[in-house]
DNA sequence: TTGTAGGCGTTATCAG
DNA sequence: CTGATAACGCCTACAA
């Protein structure tokens, strides 16, 4: 009997005592509801003693304001949306769990979405979110550069792992890490290195492909592009093969989840990673480390591009201080014990 | 020039083309807003002429109903909120994902938000939560059952990895996996097991501690209670010494991050796992299977956990059927590489 | 400093 | 089936 209905067991509203409004509190404490109002909207434009009343009648009939009442006029949410094109990927979880934090810290609420890597649902979605959002950032986007400037002229909107002109984003920068890397391995004598892509209609995945083959170029290594099927640990073990027969003596892969899968793979096959050939990961992705021996990768800061993201959107929302310059996060190469010598294969 | 503000600089509002409102669509299809209303709200309760009209004026003028606005005289949000203890605990992950997938598969939006393993803030989150959402996710809550039960009886609610009598939860049944995994120890030979616990407030860690002296009662084992300072790898690690000192042969570990860490330390030590010892986990963890040997696991569901507890909330929200049964998601021991045959010791 | 009145975009209740 | 009109809870000029 933890909520017995009173009257007739109506469709699904609550019973209980109507939750209380500001009419409610004005009365308990002899003022008007828009002196009520102003108490929790505009702090100090009220004399202290009113203030003091109000607060108590608020507390003892724990009355909360109602965002959406809130948000009707003002036209604030104070909500900020998140999309990301696939939950399913423990890429974004740190982006997320970045979004969270500030968004929460700074007193707002984070709406979660995922567009299951469709175009068409993310602008569904993001379309849905405009209505009940103040902004909107979009992680990993599938959708035409043209669609999100359009959208990010209606709502503060900020872009990760992605660079749009027009737009705010904020992206890894990978040249210092894939730079680190190359060097590393031609230091080490390697002359031969595979890139294995991610999905091709990723721009992350051409982003870094692009510095991998600057990189190679200055350091005067060849580099070759092996194309895989998708971006996850089974996806990794699908092109051991072809990696291999590349002839390659280190592999960078376009994520982690390659690259694991990749190096389970070879193991299985009784190859000897670092040993016989080198491989190195992007992302630095939460178990990456528990891996034997552990997975040397260029670290994108996922967490920190979702804090600054996320406060870049909310700087964008109280001061409209059109700034949409792109913010680059510095990557790192994380020396650890899948990379080493090449193999002197004789 | 992506967003020329025409007037002032105002504040933050957008300058934009005021997004459409029923009143527009009314007009350009000729009928009046409460028509619109109804076309959007209830169809079929406009005639099939009038409702092309509307349809057409409303595309025409890319109209979107006002979630805010809608909320207002109905009181439903169509928004579900989720509290997670701790966002940077992976393990909640699979949760977010089934909760997520499920809540936008019914058209409802999620938001996110965690209580940082604070009682206090987490009820403060619910508190401001109830107000914007029609029903609420507990995962992992550290609130007192009295409160939670409280909670409960406003909005319609549901807790996951935890029980709470008169509320309805999801648990996964830890008594058939970890009946498995001790039968699979006493196989082996093993005569002692040591059971590193999590964080003393812990539902979760109680309840597992309490099937492990069971199943091994029934098994004739003998079980001894490690405490440990965090559920982390790093809690795994400080543990490793003292587990060692216990003379357990085999290790059941609160979560797979404690078992993983104490994996990398027993094996940086010289320990082989399994043949020296073996270590068990639980929940199955991303990346658990990344380790050398892959770690044998007690599986929780999770992801069908946020699934089932989603998919229970909306038929509450929908039904108002007051069942507040507990749901038991079944787990299962995953027998991977981390577990074997005991040490003959001598 | 505080009260009055009008409006935010929708739904709901009546009539017609 | 459709049109007025009053809520919903709160904010905000404007006036007192």
């Amino acid at each position: 009997m933890a909520a017995a209905a009173p009257g007739s067991p109506e469709k699904n509203t609550r019973p209980g005592p109507k939750v209380a409004t500001i009419y409610d509190v004005a009365k308990m404490a002899g003022v008007n509801p828009s002196t009520v109002s102003r108490a929790f909207s505009k702090p100090g434009r009220v004399s202290a003693k009113t203030a003091g009343l109000i607060e108590e009648a608020a507390s003892t009939l724990s009355y909360t304001p109602n965002p959406m009442a809130r948000a009707l006029p003002t036209g604030q949410t104070e909500t900020l949306g998140l999309i990301i094109a696939d939950i399913t990927n423990p890429t974004y979880f740190e982006i997320v769990r970045g979004a969270q934090t500030i968004s929460s810290a700074r007193g707002y609420t984070l709406v979660l979405a995922e567009s299951a890597e469709s175009a068409n649902t993310e602008l569904k979605t993001a379309q849905r979110m405009l209505a009940s959002v103040d902004g909107l950032i979009l992680a990993g986007s599938r959708m035409d550069d043209t669609v999100i400037l359009d959208l990010s002229s209606k709502k503060p909107l900020v872009v990760i792992n992605r660079e749009v002109v027009g737009v705010p984003c904020v992206i890894p920068d990978v040249a210092k890490g894939v730079a680190e890397a190359i060097r590393h391995l031609a230091g080490n004598g390697h002359k031969k290195v595979a890139f294995v892509a991610g999905h091709p209609g990723s721009w992350m995945s051409a982003h870094r492909w692009d510095a991998v083959q600057s990189a190679c170029e200055w350091s005067r290594l060849e580099c070759v592009y092996v194309e895989s099927s998708k971006s996850t640990t089974n996806g990794g073990r699908d092109v051991a093969r072809a990696v291999l027969a590349s002839g390659a003596t280190a592999i960078l892969a376009y994520n982690d989840l390659l690259a694991i899968g990749l190096l389970q793979e070879l193991q299985a096959g009784g190859v000897s990673v670092p040993d016989d050939i080198s491989i190195i990961g992007f992302d630095d992705l939460f178990g990456s480390d528990f891996t034997t021996p552990a997975l040397t990768t260029v670290r994108s800061p996922l967490g920190r591009c979702g804090v600054a993201a996320t406060t870049r959107l909310l700087d964008l929302l109280n001061s409209s201080q059109a700034t949409s310059v792109t913010l680059q996060m510095e990557t790192e190469l994380l020396l650890r014990g899948s990379s080493g010598k090449a193999a002197t294969h004789a």
